[in-house]
DNA sequence: TTGTAAGCGTTATCAA
DNA sequence: TTGATAACGCTTACAA
């Protein structure tokens, strides 16, 4: 490896004198600047970050941790952060969850350990309160998603209830009286799955519709899990003409269990998903869905690790991310 | 920041006791380590990753470069790689080139610049003839997909040709004449886009069919490309029976085209796509597809990233994934 | 304007 | 089995 030793030895100058203009400091010369400059060429000299790191204590690395990139949602947003973060300068490197607790325990730990400047974490089932509220110390962490997190950390999130209370009502206009919620793991505690839920029950309740607890399915979050739903609210002879799907991922999976089913939708059954996914608006029919404004979140994130990283001691703030409502084929 | 010394103080051991325990290397009494792991616990002492990177001369941290990870495709190769990395102790930081050749440079010079340990490329548009054979020195670069390497650098690839030739035939045995093939930006030169172009012909070939220039819609690789190819036979009035995708991708944008028109699928036009992305399994009708072992690929490249890291000198490789064509209802 | 010396937190080496 | 010392490549502080 080529050091700034080596360019001082072949432009007769000290490491100092390479390591100021490498970094653009002012009080070099110009002839001094120079001859350094072509002794780089010369060897092709590269800075070691990792050195320049061990003093400044900064990587210029970000972390980012999703339960999985192979899943749209993910895959958008965290092409989305990559290049908020490139704006800024930071790098980002991606630890995948798994959505499961420990995976998200785990990512804070690594991301400490790897010395990152900072985590982005799309948290599904981390509960903060069980981390004993500032466990982290200042280690810049930005919540993404939907948790009870208190006052007491940075946190980026969206419009979960006002959401999909608006796609309940969209349905509702639609004529749809009997709508499924086909939701995701557990309706306990506050997290995307409860809070959409929640939009679902008011969205009904703004119109006078009881919630028929038959009508509302626990799945996962994946796409099998929607089909799955479908086929189980079919076998049990329950009827429905609508379906809110806790994401535009599940509303895949009930899309195809309604073709399973041999039931035409929107004639039969009408759909809305959640995410505005790539793909909503090519499925045929295309979703209906809930769009927020990935890319403000994704920039309010990456800006929020910023400020912290300025000022450690800055007070928390919460964002809430807008959100549209986009009317489709699968509502018309 | 708590450091070795501070623990090695309180342990009232050296530096490099406290080092052996950390690193859990033999020849340390266990009264000493017991004393050392009780020291690291009261004062919460974490490795400083980076100090050791100076050392070693490594960073633990590879790159890995895609067009974008909000593609369905890159998303799921790049949650295969993360997981084959992190077996492999590596973590993985992510460049997006937007399918750029300026993108695919930039990326390798960053990833040398940041001193990463290597660079998995996905090289979709790079030539690498042009950039004068082995200029990258020997920083480890394993490349995925489809150029023309020739036998200068390590490449995981898959099997284009062999793969869409498979495709083809299948619409063939279905009983399809008339096959279009909805195919990338450019037949030219050596790439993903162009391989699968010539299975498309071998494929053809294999049963005495004549390529029909009008059957080929040089498109993009977006949903959206792929949605207006259909549109524009259509409106050119060449009728087709069977579309031959260039990806699952483009296979979505097709079959959202074919509803536009109102031609169904598989009834009066079947289609193929390439990847088995996540979705194609979920689709109304299902995608049939060309399906690579990603799995494989993802663990050989990072396995070859790990070989060139041992032993720099060792001849580059070239591996091909098998492939297995899934039959589902978009050829039924 | 340039150079010298010390030190960032870790590990390899060798001596005790 | 343990410890002292010298690196790793760079930057900060200060001296020339």
């Amino acid at each position: 490896m080529v050091t700034m030793s080596d360019v001082a030895r072949l432009a007769g100058v000290s490491k100092m004198t390479v390591s100021n203009v490498v970094n653009n400091r002012p009080g070099v010369s110009d002839p001094v600047r120079r001859r350094v400059l072509e002794a780089i060429q010369e060897c092709g000299y590269r800075l070691n970050v990792n050195a320049r790191t061990l003093k400044a204590g900064r990587t210029g690395v970000i972390g980012l941790a999703v339960p999985g990139v192979d899943q749209s949602y993910y895959g958008m947003l965290g092409s989305l952060l990559i290049e908020a973060a490139k704006e800024r300068g930071f790098h980002v490197a991606i630890e995948q969850t798994g959505a499961a607790a420990e995976g998200e325990e785990a990512a804070i730990a690594q991301s400490h350990k790897l010395q990152l400047d900072g985590l982005i974490l799309s948290a599904v089932v981390l509960d903060p309160r069980e981390q004993g509220g500032t466990a982290w110390g200042d280690f810049p962490i930005v919540m993404l998603g939907e948790r009870d997190f208190g006052a007491s950390i940075d946190h980026v999130g969206m419009a979960n209830e006002a959401g999909t209370k608006a796609a309940t009502e969209h349905l509702i206009a639609r004529g749809c009286r009997r709508i499924a919620n086909v939701t995701g793991w557990s309706l306990e505690g506050v997290h995307v799955v409860s809070r959409r839920h929640r939009g679902y029950v008011e969205g009904l309740a703004a119109h006078g519709i009881e919630v028929d607890p038959a009508l509302v399915s626990l799945s996962g979050m994946h796409m099998e899990r929607g089909r799955k739903a479908v086929h189980d609210l079919h076998a049990a002879g329950t009827a429905f003409d609508g379906v809110v799907a806790v994401t535009d991922t599940v509303a895949i999976g009930v899309m195809r269990g309604l073709a399973d089913l041999g039931l035409r939708c929107p004639e039969d059954v009408r759909v809305v998903g959640f995410d505005d996914i790539p793909e909503a608006a090519y499925l045929a029919p295309s979703l209906t869905t809930v769009a927020p404004d990935h890319r403000w979140m994704a920039e309010k994130a990456v800006e929020l690790i910023a400020a912290r990283l300025d000022d450690p001691t800055r007070p928390p703030e919460e964002h809430i991310a807008p959100f549209t409502l986009i009317p489709r084929e699968s509502t018309r």
